[in-house]
DNA sequence: TGTACATCAGTGAACGCGCGTTCACTGATGTAC
DNA sequence: TGTACATCAGTGAACGCGCGTTCACTGATGTAC
């Protein structure tokens, strides 16, 4: 019998790590994003299954459904903008190749990981919407941008409005190539960031 | 009896005209989704429900759930791309004025029709993508871009690559405009669609 | 050292629900003879 | 002009399914006395 063992019963934790079946459940759930591309046919069964438990069980970890979700956005989201963080951490005397590693951690993750960046863009959170849960990565590449300013790269228009101009149109190319499975090429989407990053200065590069 | 009507037969529509409920149907389900905000909770009985039928006779004009969303997926493409189209129609002698109209129009549709712009942009219709569906609003936005460069304003870049980026980044500026609640002044997003515009002209305009 | 008990991690079985889809039907209207 | 029949628009009732959630439980492990 090869499924024996999902009819059996998984060994407990140790007492007082219960809390290492949260992480599982948030894993198996990531994994389960990935492979649907988001939060559209995400159930509390699904993740049970992926996690080779108990439906029931997910309800020690998490009130609902919708919270299971949310415990799923921040997770990634805080994946994402530690991943934007370190792109630029040892890069501090050139700030030009900081604002492109930083941009290019941004491509990648969301490329690498379309179920994830869909669900925390899609996911309304009760309380703080995705631009709340993105504004903090805005910040980092703001400074950065000001830091570009700083070392005499001229900007066609005030840090925050660059900021955003690039991270909007990153985002929007990032979003074309996810609805688009003809255009699976990575490379045109760092290219468009480089390009785009150009425009906000006045000479590129 | 508040819902006797509901119980009761719908009058045929007469002979020959069974087609016109396949617009009701639609109709209706443009409606949801634009209540739903997307195709998430888009259902075939809901649908039924808005348009005042049973669930059965759906299937008289679509063969199943997967061809009613491709129906309505392409009826809203199609009146997107009439609207930009529209849009730049009593503008030739100012090719400037009609880009800006074209993408204006473009945000309107898209700030308007929440449900629909999402849907269109997720649909994964078998054969075409959305990129497919929405390549001749590119190729207007690129005509119209072309005819500017004529009459002397000159760009930073190819006319095709110019069009890519006004049109990618105005789609990341609506979407991030759809998934944050906060942000709802529509004129921001229209000064974004300017500004980018600017952006890929030598001289901001 | 023994033992009763509380606590913890996790489960099986059941609930009610709405879903997509199918099928044989109803009743009105047009057509052939 | 009458009548049998085909066609059309649309329906009611039922199907099997997977879902989210609840509830009383199991069995191991720690704690108090």
């Amino acid at each position: 019998m090869t499924d024996e063992a999902a009819t059996v019963y998984r060994t407990p934790n140790p007492r007082g790590q219960g809390a290492r079946l949260r992480l599982e459940i948030l894993h198996a759930a990531s994994r389960l994003v990935s492979e649907l591309g988001g939060e559209q046919g995400l159930t509390i069964r699904g993740v049970a299954r992926a996690a080779g438990i108990a439906p029931a069980s997910i309800y020690q970890h998490f009130a609902d459904k919708a919270e299971l979700v949310e415990g799923l956005a921040r997770y990634n989201t805080d994946r994402l903008a530690l991943a934007v963080r370190d792109a630029g951490l040892g890069l501090a005397a050139d700030p030009v190749a900081a604002l492109h590693a930083q941009l290019h951690a941004y491509c990648h993750f969301a490329l690498d990981n379309p179920g994830h960046y869909r669900l925390l863009l899609t996911s309304r959170s009760d309380a703080r919407g995705p631009r709340q849960s993105l504004t903090p990565i805005l910040e980092v590449v703001a400074e950065t941008l000001g830091r570009c300013e700083a070392a005499g790269h001229q900007l066609r228009m005030p840090v925050e409005r660059a900021a955003v101009m690039v991270f909007v149109g990153i985002h929007g190319r990032v979003a074309l190539f996810h609805s688009d499975s003809t255009d699976q090429d990575t490379t045109r989407v760092l290219a468009f960031a480089d390009e785009l990053t150009a425009l906000v200065f006045t000479v590129g590069g």
